[in-house]
DNA sequence: CCCATTTGACCACG
DNA sequence: CGTGGTCAAATGGG
């Protein structure tokens, strides 16, 4: 009986523990969101007054810092929710080179990224793969390609992606996720001390602002590649994040927004399509080390393309 | 010349 | 033995 109430009492105290992570989680987005609606307002006033001596870039950086990391603490969040306990793998002794086996431990990852970009059918996600392999898939039409981490041997980085194109539609890409990226490589140094707070290996599996679902092993493996597209329901979840992102105007509810912000830099840009990518060429012409950053902001104008397809 | 991609060989696993 | 994943030599572009 004793044991019984004790037990009940370190249940209870263990939720109590669990909300409490909950609400600190939820805190630091809003203090994320809060800072980046503060850079947002700062570069609004920029463009009032461009004899602000404050960098547009720098402000832009931070925006989408900011985003970032919300959206990475909150796909945690629910992560961390739903999963399952971890089934823990001791390493086979024995093994030579490969690492099929620990590999099941990693998260399996769809990712659809809309349309085809025009010219390119790498699909940008923000880091840095090379591609090492290819291969025929028995069932699939199209090659699966194997990449990995550009920083593999640099920094060590195991992140590695597979990367298929769909045979139901063409236009669409199913990219697999295995290995989280531990070489930060495409964040901007100011980022570090806020993501740290996330196990790299977490953090880095997401791969930054794509509609992201994630699949159970069993269900993936037999699922035709339709079914494997993202639902609308998951679609509408994520768009209802950006909507709580988007700044209080509302008029800048859809792209508009992002774009009229875009001409202010890039005044030639005229065509829908050419935006994201003129603008990422001159950002890297202005400082090559922002580019990682403009890539970033590629993915947040790729995806509200989308949503406005939709 | 350096680096990324291509592509067939190789290997592990079921 | 078939299949999927990785390696590494060959190739090609900048």
């Amino acid at each position: 009986m004793t044991k019984l109430i004790s037990h009940q009492i370190h249940q209870s105290f263990s939720n109590m523990k669990m909300k409490e992570e909950t609400l600190m989680e939820e805190k630091r987005v809003i203090k994320e969101l809060e800072q980046g609606k503060e850079l947002v307002n700062r570069l609004m006033n920029n463009l009032k007054n461009p004899s602000s001596k404050e960098s547009n870039m720098r402000l832009i950086s931070g925006i989408l810092r900011s985003y970032e990391n919300s959206i990475v603490m909150m796909s945690l969040d629910q992560k961390t929710l739903k999963r399952s306990p971890e089934t823990k793998r001791m390493d086979p002794s024995n093994n030579k080179k490969r690492r099929t086996s620990d590999k099941k431990t990693s998260k399996k990852v769809k990712v659809c990224v809309g349309r085809e970009q025009e010219g390119t059918s790498q699909l940008d996600d923000g880091f840095c793969w090379r591609k090492y392999g290819q291969k025929d898939i028995h069932g699939s039409k199209n090659p699966r390609g194997y990449y990995r981490c550009t920083h593999r041997f640099t920094r060590g980085c195991l992140a590695v992606k597979q990367v298929q194109k769909s045979d139901a539609d063409p236009s669409c890409y199913e990219v697999k996720y295995l290995e989280g990226h531990t070489c930060n490589g495409n964040l901007l140094s100011t980022t570090k001390h806020s993501v740290s707070l996330f196990k790299e290996e977490e953090r880095n599996i997401v791969p930054k602002l794509h509609h992201v679902t994630e699949q159970p092993e069993d269900i993936s493996k037999h699922m035709k590649s339709e079914e494997l597209m993202l639902s609308l329901d998951d679609l509408e979840n994520k768009k209802e994040i950006f909507r709580t992102f988007s700044f209080s105007n509302p008029e800048t509810e859809n792209t508009t927004g992002w774009k009229n912000l875009m001409e202010n830099f890039s005044p030639t840009t005229t065509s829908e399509s050419g935006i994201t990518n003129e603008l990422i060429s001159a950002s890297v012409a202005n400082s090559p080390t922002d580019d990682s950053c403009f890539s970033s902001l590629k993915n947040i104008l790729d995806l509200s393309y989308d949503w406005s397809l939709m």
